[in-house]
DNA sequence: CGCCGCTTTGAGGAGGTTCAAACACAGTGG
DNA sequence: CCACTGTGTTTGAACCTCCTCAAAGCGGCG
């Protein structure tokens, strides 16, 4: 959250806010169809959020870290669009969106925060778009790795180094790839020097190559 | 819009609203990179929204119609993130975000909407991601049309014909396929006498056929 | 230790892409 | 009126990437 707000404002929004709810790893923070009661701000812990369709295919839609909103997806119809799944003990704020909306009728700092947050999803869900629409399985692999490390180094970790939550299998359906693809690419990626992999722990080698890949053109 | 504002509110909202705009087809009514200023809600005509690659990809996001509303990708960092082109002549109402901001913490109604609006698209965005990263090219545009005409319908007009207002080559770049391949899914749904087909013109003759291609399992 | 979930690797196959050529249709101008 | 042109579409054949199926390996935990 921005700054900018009074003491006063700042007591409503941590009225609004004082509700904490603890997710142990691989359970439910809410699932489709659920009734949308709130937004939930990601304190500690590491999501995934997932669709499925009726005949039981399923669609990783985003991966989301400690500092994030989500539940977005249940305004439109008052209920959940999507599972979001703890995929390590996690705890989230509880913001009750009745509260957002009032509060940010006052508060056109936060109103406008709100607005940013949507549209920020709106925009990420347009590059997955592209992602999944026109790139190839090792340009999936990059633009996600470069896109994982880049929020762990906002969050004040390491630039080079990551250790994955998720398997195999969940990086593949949100890349549209199956498991033994990204496995695959992970193994092409360490044999030319350009990562580290060991099981879930991954070391950037060479970021500069993964920006080539992920984007040729640049690099001409 | 929904109702449920008195005369007072509506002469608001009217105000909003006055400014027109007219786009010919094949032109921007915005572009990536340009300073956001307003939402857009189409009176008539046919869009599309795009991104591109710095390598020159596109992508084509999604194709709005009449009454549906564009531009919010441009509101978390107050530029557009994506093309608007016109696929006819088209009319859009100009409304101004910082208006439709300060409006909306008067009348609820209006808040409630614009979230409801903005959740809606990063819902859609989600079912297209399941259509992209799971769908083979027969499902992804069976898809397409049951949506296309689904949402045509609701506009009062028939749910088994319709005038395409994009290319093949578009629609490709929508579901992640190469034009050919959009192609001979028209033809195969042609010949086995789901749909009728004449270039842009498309008639679905068995949409109980095209409904199981999507989703088969709803119907073993 | 031995089980279980996850990952890696290989071989073969399928769906979609690429390249190429012919066709349809609308608009233009002789 | 009709040939001419350009854009968009259809169809075919060869190819390539990724998927599928299968088996083995790794690592954590009871």
């Amino acid at each position: 959250m921005p700054t900018g707000f009074s003491a006063d404002e700042m007591q409503k929004l941590d009225d609004m806010v004082e509700k904490r709810r603890r997710i142990k790893q691989g359970e439910l923070l809410f699932s489709s169809g659920d009734e949308f009661v709130s937004l939930y701000a990601i304190r500690v812990g590491f999501f995934k959020t997932c669709v499925s369709s009726e005949d039981g295919r399923e669609q990783v839609t985003g991966f989301q870290m400690a500092g994030e909103i989500i539940g977005m997806d249940g305004i439109v119809s008052d209920h959940h669009n999507c599972n979001a799944i703890a995929l390590e003990d996690a705890e989230v704020c509880v913001m009750p969106f009745s509260d957002i909306e009032h509060l940010s009728r006052e508060l056109p700092a936060l109103q406008r925060n709100v607005h940013k947050i949507m549209s920020r999803e709106i925009v990420r869900e347009n590059s997955v778009m592209m992602l999944l629409g026109n790139m190839r399985a090792e340009e999936r692999l990059a633009a996600f790795l470069l896109n994982l490390v880049q929020r762990l180094h906002a969050r004040g970790l390491s630039q080079s180094e990551l250790v994955l939550r998720m398997t195999r299998e969940e990086i593949g359906s949100y890349l549209g790839l199956k498991l033994e693809t990204v496995s695959r690419a992970f193994s092409k990626f360490s044999e030319d020097g350009i990562i580290e992999v060991k099981q879930r722990y991954v070391r950037i080698v060479e970021p500069d190559a993964l920006k080539k890949i992920f984007n040729p053109q640049t690099y001409y």
